[in-house]
Formats: structure tokens, C-alpha cells, sequence
DNA sequence: GAACGCATGTAAACTGTTACATGATTAT
DNA sequence: ATAATCATGTAACAGTTTACATGCGTTC
């Protein structure tokens, strides 16, 4: 399991909730682990229970009060540890790939409409990595902050994810584009 | 779950074994879908018992006699609805960048390792995605075959896999250079 | 007062991973 | 003989997802 690793590398960022945390696994965090509000919550009460974060109530008025949690000497040293273990390689699951994969045996017209929705989607998400990154790097230029800004590991961390979104969009677009001509040679031919 | 859609995919291809799945999973499908081979053998009895793929034993002399399996005309209907669904955003779980993520609280040089480790699993990767397009593609020129060859569904995703991991194999390699020089350019602040 | 966003949790159902087990055949 | 590749499976355990449940405060 390394769910907990990436909750404190997370939150190595600051204190969060795990409200809060779920957002930002919805946005930046997704570029890399994925995982619902339920699993979260569940995580960081074990990692409470086992000293890596500690949690401190913090009362709100004008909304439901909330807990927030920062990594504790001990979860460092755990983050410590799982950075010198082997990397396993990454998985990933891409329900779209399995639709283009089956695109000779099974109608195309709506694997090229997820085609379409997802490219929504991923010009949607480049555009908050794109702000994500001005953000961190404040009135610095890229270059400048890569050698001397801080923290350095969130800004690579998104500047893949950019990456990985703008190839998918490349990609969605130009096999949605793709599957239309071959549909309409084979309209043309058979018509 | 869609494990079972994966599974259909790849076996529209030809007759697999559980066996052979199992390598087929680790090579052109593990681009967009991870399984490890006990699941294969789980999942495909299963899609028998439902009737969505039919199995054949084949005797074999010179090795250990096996079953194969085709997707039947009820599999390809069960893939036809899949395929009509919307598909949900795909989930990635990357340990590497976790590590890459902390790496601003944690020594640099665990991380650096892993980096060069995967660089190298990657160029591999490379490899053989760029053969496998070769083989699918035989010999046209791949506009022609992307154009009007067949299967085009696995030259496709093959396509997505090889983009994913030059992407890769760059990030891995500009990440670990960069962090190299910050580590020397703390190094001679420090000393 | 209905809907929405904030905030957290439990329980059940489903999936996925790991360890173990077996046995054939071929190559060294 | 010993290891490697082919071939398939069971059982126990770990992790993930979904459904359900609760309640505060603000906006429409």
C-alpha cells in the first residue's frame, strides 16, 4: 500500500483537511495516484493512530468546523524509507484505450464521441496545471525556478501531468479525427 | 469493473491462453491496463461461465497441453455496451512521482536513483513499442496503415503507449539531471 | 425551504495482490 | 539433476469502491 505515501507527500505541502486533501487529489494529485474522499479519510485516521501526521481541531464560524493534519518526524522518516525501496513500475487503467483497442469489432461512432468528451476534459485539466504552475513559480521564469526555486517537487510533479494531459489531448483528438475519415471511406465505398 | 472489457479487447485479436494473456498484459495492453496473471486466469473463467468467451483445449506434444479462448457473439455485445457508456477518467498510481513530490523534505539521492532505474526500463519499453508498430504495420508506411489498415484499434494504442513513454523516459531523464545540479549547487554553497 | 458546499464517517460489497501449490517439457 | 519456460489454479489477505448516514451554514 502507498496510498499513505502519497497522502503525506501531500501533505508535506501543509496542514490539510481531509476535505481538503480530496480536492487536491481531484486536481494536482491525480497526475500520479488516484483516489476517492472515502479512502482518505480512512488514511489519515490510520496514520494518525500510527504517528505519521498529527491532527489539530481547528473551529470555524461561518462553516462546519474541521481537522487539520501535518506530517510529524516519524511520517518523514517513513517517506524517507519508501523513496530508497525500488519504484515499482506505474499502473494505470484507461477504460478509452480498452474502447480503441475493440474499435475494428464494435461500432466507432461512440468511441469517437468519448474520444471528443474526453478531449474536454483534458483541455479542462491542462488549463489548471498550466495556472497551477504560474501559481508556484510566482514572477519567476520556468528555468529560474527548476535551478533555484522551492518547493521544486510539486512544480516537476505538474509539469508532467501537463505533459501526460497535452499528449492525451494530441492523441484523442487526432484518433477521433482518424476513426471519422476511415468511417466515412468505408460509407463512401460500401454506399 | 472493467478488467473483464480489457480482457474481451485483447482476446478479439485471437485465440490466447491465459498464459499467453498474461504476456500480451505485460507488453501492448499494460499501456492502458494493468492485471497481474492470477487475475487473467480469475477473469477468464468467469467471462466462460457467462458465455461471453468460449474456450478450446488444445493438445499440445511438445509442451504442456493448454486452453484458448475467443469472445463470443454475446462478448461482443457485452463490449459494444461498454463502448457505449461514458467512460470514466482513467486512475494512474505512481510511485516514482510520490517520491518526486516529497523530494524537497526527503535526500535527493534515493530519488535520483530510481529515476536513472526507470529511465532505463523505459528506453526498453521504446523499444518494443516501436517494433510492435513495425510488425502490425508490416510494410506500409504508417500514414497508410493508420489510413487504411487493419487492425488499426491495436496500432492505435500502441501509438498512445509509445508517446507515454518517450514522455517518460524524457521526465525521468530531465528530472534527474536537474535535481543532480541542485544537489552540487547546495553542495558548494554549504561547503 | 431547497439546493449547494463544507465536513466526516461507517458498513458492505467488490477487486486486486500475494503466497502457495502442482505438474509438464526442454535445455544445460 | 537443475533451472527455465509453459501452464493453471486455490486460498488468504489487502485494498478499493459504493451506498448510506449525518449535520452545519450559506445562497437562491
Amino acid at each position: 500500500m502507498a496510498l499513505r505515501h502519497a497522502v503525506l507527500a501531500a501533505l508535506l505541502d501543509g496542514e490539510y483537511s481531509g476535505y481538503q486533501l480530496a480536492k487536491i487529489f481531484d486536481v494536482s494529485v491525480s497526475n500520479f495516484w488516484h483516489a476517492v474522499p472515502q479512502q482518505l479519510y480512512a488514511e489519515l485516521a490510520r496514520l494518525e493512530a500510527e504517528g505519521l501526521i498529527s491532527g489539530r481541531r481547528v473551529i470555524q464560524k461561518d462553516r462546519p468546523n474541521k481537522r487539520v493534519y501535518t506530517v510529524t518526524p516519524a511520517g518523514l522518516r517513513e517517506l524517507e524509507r519508501f523513496a530508497a525501496t525500488a519504484a515499482k513500475p506505474g499502473i494505470i487503467r484507461e477504460n478509452l484505450l480498452v474502447m480503441v483497442q475493440a474499435v475494428d469489432h464494435i461500432s466507432a461512432e461512440p468511441v469517437i464521441a468519448r474520444l471528443e468528451e474526453r478531449a474536454e476534459i483534458s483541455a479542462a485539466k491542462i488549463e489548471i496545471f498550466r495556472r497551477t504552475l504560474q501559481r508556484l513559480r510566482g514572477d519567476m521564469d520556468e528555468e529560474t525556478y527548476l535551478r533555484h526555486g522551492s518547493p521544486v517537487g510539486p512544480y516537476l510533479t505538474c509539469l508532467r501531468g501537463l505533459r501526460f494531459e497535452q499528449e492525451n489531448l494530441e492523441w484523442f483528438q487526432s484518433t477521433a479525427r482518424l476513426l471519422r475519415e476511415r468511417a466515412a471511406a468505408r460509407t463512401e465505398e460500401g454506399g
